[in-house]
DNA sequence: TTGAAAGCGCTAACAA
DNA sequence: TTGTTAGCGCTTTCAA
């Protein structure tokens, strides 16, 4: 039983098969199989030879016919608006962590925010037996969409699959999705709450597209703090539009040349927040001696801003994580926490440095 | 000819394959196989039936058989440190989109800068069967890692598929590689001149992981432009480290502290220039009236600093488009610029508001 | 502890 | 224009 001859090397382009290292081991390819797996007893002699074999040939099994045969692909898929996007960048980072701790790979697909190219794919990963697809972030209000997604969420069920929503509200009841979800309308509540018993009352709502679930919920945390509290919200005091740096930069540099009369700013997500500090820094305006300004999500940057940003944390990465381990929990766990398919994070308002109580004399009427 | 039945449906957890196409259809798997690629002639009734079937029975093909079938993956594999490190993301960003658009999906994996995990990521790639695998970033001299790579370029093109090095040196000039690199010696050298034009002497180079290659030809061409104005370099101005906003926040703090004699910092990325930049910021040095400060990378976010940051940009973006777009193209396409399997993306100096003529006093002599 | 053999779901000659 | 028939490379009973 020592190996038979050196035929198999290097077919050219024709790849190294298990069937070559089972010749050459002398053995039969369930053997092969066996020890790679490690899942059979196998004796320790065979075993070494087969490993000798595979060294020798630089064998590497195909992934795709160990799909196809075993109907395992140890892979996950994410797809996001954009890679970029700090938001986004840290879930995939903690989606690809917990994949790849739990020996899978990951795929990841960007859908620039369109909802057709999410749902087309969706179907791509769908054709790739990923063990789960995580669908990142806000969306808008759109039964076909919410149809199209519960459908491809029975899809997956189908072949053992699970479709998850980060930061995304159910598609439906019947729809057999899980969800990571955070608390957008109460951290914006709390957020805003803060701001008010720091004094200040005329508090502009600013950035988030209209209409995205994202904004829609941290606008209505915003109105209801300052509801309860008595205070008006005129429509100039709320402006959406985009969440973007660019977005919070332009807008505050339109509202601070208007000479609006507002002594705080809550911008919609932390991007948003610097590009507005940008143009307050760049107008001269004091952040927070003449107008305090926080933010939303509490990515990592927004501590090393000058001052350091006030906002609302939401644990991104763990987020990532969250999802994949939600996703690959079995339902008949009853007495994990995942039980219910469903995980809301907690959110907390994180003070530092860029809110304050208001000056007094408002900034705006200043000279 | 018509639908034959229906208990192809639904058929519980086991999921809907080509042949309960073939059957409700009433055609054979080979004709379901035609129309799905549209790669041979089918009669427009058949393929209006098969589509119809498609859809009744909510049918996905499984990408593994077809890979399996055909070798044939769609696939590409991207390898980098971080994926929330803009470097890498913004590459990311291009080899997605590139991927995409060439109708791939995008495996992408964080080997955490650590070799042998990247090695174990490339083989699980090959184990893919991916049509590249793209390898992001700079490499230590290791003779050792260097050999483990070129077999694996080797077994990639084995099995047809490529390995490129994107921003990363040659792991051996018989290693079947591509390479998608830029000039990290030239950019260097431009940016320091471009410093010592402006009249500065005590340069700072600041940053990036000592040995690592991106850094180490970065150093390298501070020093040449140095030397060629007859500038010497003293130990005390070259500060190494890491590459990331925090070393440059702690290191330039330091050195503040210690009244090093320094009128401009040339830091090694981006990164580390913004950190520096806070620092100083922070300890009331004006950048660039009392210290200029140039950077390397021109990632996005540099141009959104106060002040706007000089550096050297780097198409991050278009080196991961273009690294896809090489791994893809055949060798014997002689007359495109892919020819040689080797692409030097050119740089250049992007002057913007962080570097000005040094004071008259200074900064670190005055008090 | 090992081998033989039957698939997994699809593609691609080869015929018809 | 369509069907038949081999595989693709692996896993997994079932026997031995």
């Amino acid at each position: 039983m020592t190996t038979q001859s050196e035929r198999a090397t290097m077919r050219g382009g024709h790849s190294v098969t298990m069937t070559d290292v089972a010749e050459r081991a002398g053995v039969s390819t369930a053997t092969v199989s066996r020890v790679l797996n490690g899942n059979y007893p196998v004796a320790q002699a065979t075993k070494d030879a087969v490993k000798r074999a595979i060294d020798d040939l630089g064998y590497t099994a195909n992934a795709h016919a160990r799909a196809l045969a075993s109907s395992a692909t140890h892979s996950v898929g994410i797809i996001v608006n954009d890679l970029v996007d700090p938001f986004f960048s840290y879930i995939v980072r903690g989606v690809e962590q917990e994949a790849s701790t739990t020996g899978r790979l990951c795929i990841v697909a960007a859908s620039q925010g369109d909802v057709d190219r999410e749902i087309e794919l969706i179907d791509r990963m769908i054709s790739q037996r990923t063990d789960a697809v995580i669908v990142v972030g806000g969306a808008y209000d759109d039964a076909g969409a919410r149809r199209r997604m519960a459908e491809r969420a029975r899809a997956l069920a189908g072949i053992g699959s699970t479709l998850v929503l980060c930061g995304r509200p159910s598609v439906g009841d019947k729809a057999p999705t899980k969800i990571v979800g955070y608390d957008n309308e109460g951290g914006a509540f709390a957020v805003t709450e803060h701001l008010i018993s720091l004094g200040h009352r005329r508090i502009l709502y600013l950035g988030g597209p209209v209409g995205l679930s994202t904004s829609v919920a941290r606008l209505a945390g915003y109105r209801r703090a300052m509801q309860s509290r008595g205070l008006d919200v005129p429509t100039e005091l709320v402006r959406q539009g985009a969440f973007g740096r660019r977005f919070g930069h332009a807008e505050m540099s339109e509202i601070l040349a208007s000479k609006l009369d507002v002594t705080a700013v809550f911008a919609a997500n932390d991007l948003v927040a610097a590009g507005a500090l940008d143009a307050m820094t760049a107008a001269g305006v004091r952040v927070p001696e003449d107008i305090s300004l926080v933010g939303y999500d509490d990515i990592p940057q927004s501590s090393e801003l000058t001052p350091k940003l006030t906002t609302v944390h939401v644990p991104l990465e763990e987020m990532g994580r969250e999802s994949v381990r939600l996703a690959l929990s079995q339902d008949d766990d009853a007495f994990g926490r995942h039980a219910d398919g469903e995980i809301i994070i907690g959110t907390r308002v994180v003070v530092r440095e860029s809110a304050a109580a208001p000056a007094a004399t408002p900034w705006a009427s200043r000279r």
